[in-house]
RNA sequence: GGGUUCGUAGCUCAGUUGGUUAGAGCGCCACAUUGACAUUGUGGAGGUCAGAGGUUCAACUCCUCUCGGACCCACCA
């Protein structure tokens, strides 16, 4: 049997077989019935939108080692996998595709789309799933869920209720984010911020019965038409004595008037600021504060409206803000354009400019759940790997401002809110906040979906809810997942967690960094260095791949990793192969799994007891590694003292023993049996697939999975 | 403007609460090897731990400053 093994590890050959096998054994789900300590880990549902790239393998790896450590430990270790529809996200990735196919997305009606996005999503699903398996993700693939099962949408509305009759949720007319290309608010979170190029535009405004002006500076020239104020610092000394005095609105001739607000800063400009309520969120506060008129000028179309007047409406906003300065030109009206670096929000997706636009919202009142938040983490309920992100955290919590969920999509869970409009019945306008849709007629629901966000951060409790593990598993274990979701998906899960069931979703944090290529450079497709993960697989191995990715990595910190390093972690998954070929070479028949007590009975030499005792340094200081989250130094421990301690060292020592009959051959045997399966069992977390193979040669009749085998202490 | 963080061998990075000759992977040099493995072994070169000052019996590790990067946030129009 021995002969047949080929000299190389060839993990292709055996990788897909094992895992076959894992998942029909059904130790992928933990006992229900089982008094175990719990450990559970909800995986982050990959985007059912493509396939997986580089970064989905970090969460895999990590999780997969978290699991299967405290399986082995004899937990109930349960990992629970899902797919994401997310959203906006895969909105904007469907509208790609029918771009490229001809097709308008707008003009699709929304039921369909609906259909042909759902189609879209599962078909990746399925393909998302496999590739999951090729990492050997042990995940418990009976309890999977998607982000659209009609029981989580039920949960997520009834969470939406409880929060609007708690006073958590409210429609504000309020100023948003707009994507003029994609048709839809954004969050503040979902808003990147860049540096641009612009024009500080110097206009004067005169003032009414008086032959003084008073000058403003503005970026963005063509807003002036929808100006219904200009304010100063009431510290101003230079405009003390015009505040209250009206200007003529130029182009336009409207009446506006000059108030005093605190929130305009003297030095910038020229301390004047003119108020653009419905297109800039400073002026729209100032015009909450002296109840000023809101007139919108620019659409959601990008182009400006009807009320911007006549030889404007209907220009993009960049063709009438060149206009606007020319007419002004021509009137005299310009003082100074001064070139001015600004900084601008753009649509985190397609980088287009925001136009802040004023609509109908609703928005999660976010103070009173953020206190909460601090306050549990402060407690000490949930830890953050490491302490920085906590810290990153807190000033996240501390700066949050409310979160506007409503999304303008098709793609997503429908606000659960229903509109009956005055005229049906002749009076006010009806709102219905609940569940289900309302009785009686005239009612229409809200076109709005929810932020994929909102729904998704709830994920920890409506999963296990689903699927009866709530009280057994909830809090989690371990929230595992990259920094860079850090106040997108963690904080809010926290947030709504703490909401809805009164406890932290999770007790600890950990935060993995972004993948970079060798020159640390981030990778992504335009760059053309991204790894494929799955072609990694195929040319190395899983093993290979999951190494390489947490070799030399501390928590928090970004990964750099080659095909070089991961070659490298190919040729170690080939030294354990061997190794293990060898020792079963020398073995004889009686290849049966280890047992101490049969090590007992030996005569041990020194370099035995030497290696027995180092290996048994090496059990404590790896598993210490795992419960501190110290993966990198766990990985670089048994990768150390199985290559050059028990290899080179001892393999090579023990040869000659291994020639002659007699005790010492037998001593010799019993060591390397020994310190060869405890050295597969500390490995497996990390490499499961041929420490598994591995495992299973070396065990002989008595056939039990590595992979449940008992932890070595 | 606010925040976080980093600067250790040619490259990418470890270095647990401060404690003997500072480590790994890859790369490099020399030699060995048909005997578990060339996806190998043995040996080696290579670092004033960014700089300055301070605390200490002792600092890569703590404190301050300087220089130089990285990232995140942000309504000076």
């Amino acid at each position: 049997m021995k002969d047949e093994l080929s000299k190389a590890y060839e993990a292709q050959k055996y990788e897909t077989e094992i895992y076959k096998r894992w998942e029909e054994s059904g130790f992928f789900a933990p006992n229900k019935d089982s008094k175990a300590k719990p450990f559970c880990v909800i995986m982050p549902p990959p985007n059912s939108n493509g396939s997986l790239h580089i970064g989905h393998a970090v969460f895999v790896t990590l999780e997969d080692i978290m699991i299967r450590y405290h399986r082995m430990k004899g937990e109930a270790a349960l990992w629970l996998p899902g797919a994401d529809h997310a959203g906006f996200e895969t909105q904007v990735v469907y509208q790609k595709k029918l771009e490229k196919e001809g097709r308008n997305w707008f003009h699709i009606p929304r039921e369909e789309l609906y259909k042909e996005i759902w189609d879209f999503t599962q078909t990746n699903k399925k393909v998302m799933e496999g590739q999951l398996r090729r990492l050997g993700a042990s995940c418990d693939w009976s309890r999977e869920i998607f982000t659209l099962d009609e029981r989580i949408v039920k949960t997520v509305n009834e969470t939406f209720k409880k929060l609007y009759d708690d006073g958590l949720v409210y429609r504000g007319e309020r100023i948003i984010n707009w994507c003029v290309k994609h048709q839809t608010t954004l969050s503040d979170l979902e808003v990147k911020h860049e540096e641009k190029d612009g024009a500080l535009t110097h206009i004067k405004y005169s003032i009414k019965n008086s032959d003084k002006f008073i000058i403003v500076a503005t970026t963005r020239p063509e807003t002036m038409l929808g100006d219904t104020a200009v304010a100063v610092n009431p510290k101003d000394k230079r405009y003390k004595n015009l505040i209250g005095e009206i200007v003529i609105l130029p182009l336009v001739g409207r009446e506006i008037p000059i108030v005093a607000d605190a929130a305009v800063e003297m030095e910038f400009g020229t301390g004047a600021v003119k108020v653009t309520p419905s297109h800039d969120p400073l002026d729209f506060e100032i015009a909450q504060r002296h109840n000023l008129e809101k007139i919108q000028v620019i659409g959601q179309d990008g182009k400006m409206t009807v009320a911007a007047g006549a030889p404007y409406a209907g220009l993009k906003a960049e063709e009438a803000r060149v206009k606007v300065v020319e007419d002004l030109r021509a009137l005299g009206l310009i003082v100074k354009e001064e070139p001015h670096k600004h900084v601008v929000g753009a649509c985190y997706k397609c980088g287009r400019v925001i136009e802040p636009l004023v609509l109908p919202q609703w928005f999660i009142k976010v103070k009173p759940l953020t206190e909460k938040a601090l306050k549990a983490v402060k407690a000490g309920k949930t830890k953050f790997v490491t302490e920085k992100f906590e810290k990153i955290f807190f000033h996240w919590l501390k700066n949050l401002r409310d979160w506007n969920i409503s999304r303008q999509i098709v793609w997503g869970i429908r606000i659960p809110v229903w509109y009956r409009s005055a005229d049906a019945h002749g009076k006010s306008e009806e709102i219905y906040v609940g569940t289900e849709a309302p009785k009686g007629d005239g009612w229409e629901q809200e076109k709005d979906v929810f932020d994929t966000w909102f729904s998704s951060s709830q994920w920890p409790f409506a999963t296990l809810q689903i699927t009866g593990d709530f009280k057994k598993f909830y809090p989690t274990s371990v929230m595992e997942t990259g920094y860079d979701i850090l106040p997108f998906w963690v904080m809010r899960m926290l947030m709504l967690g703490l909401y809805a069931t009164g406890r932290v979703p999770f007790q600890t944090v950990y935060l993995h960094g972004l993948v970079r290529d060798k020159d640390r450079q981030k990778m992504s497709k335009s760059k053309g260095n991204v790894i494929d993960p799955l072609g990694v697989v195929d040319m190395y191995g899983a093993d290979a791949l999951r190494m390489a990715l947490v070799f030399g990595v501390s928590a928090g910190n970004d990964i750099v990793i080659s095909e070089d390093k991961i070659r490298a972690h190919r040729n170690f998954a080939n030294k354990i192969w061997n190794a293990s070929r060898f020792v079963l070479m020398n073995l004889g028949d009686d290849s049966k799994p280890t047992d101490s007590a049969e090590l007992k009975k030996q005569k041990l030499t020194s370099a035995d007891a030497h290696m027995l005792k180092r290996l048994s340094e090496v059990v404590k200081r790896v598993t210490k590694f795992l419960d501190k989250f110290e993966f990198h130094l766990a990985a670089e421990e048994i990768y150390q003292f199985f290559w050059h301690e028990f290899c080179d060292k001892y393999l090579e020592e023990v040869k000659p023993r291994l020639q002659i009959e007699g005790e010492e051959k037998r001593a010799a045997q019993a060591v390397l049996r020994e310190t060869l399966v405890s050295s597969l069992k500390l490995l497996h977390p990390f490499m499961p697939f041929v420490t598994e193979s591995v495992y299973q040669m070396l065990s002989g009749k008595e056939k039990q999975f590595l992979m449940i085998e008992e932890w070595p202490k």
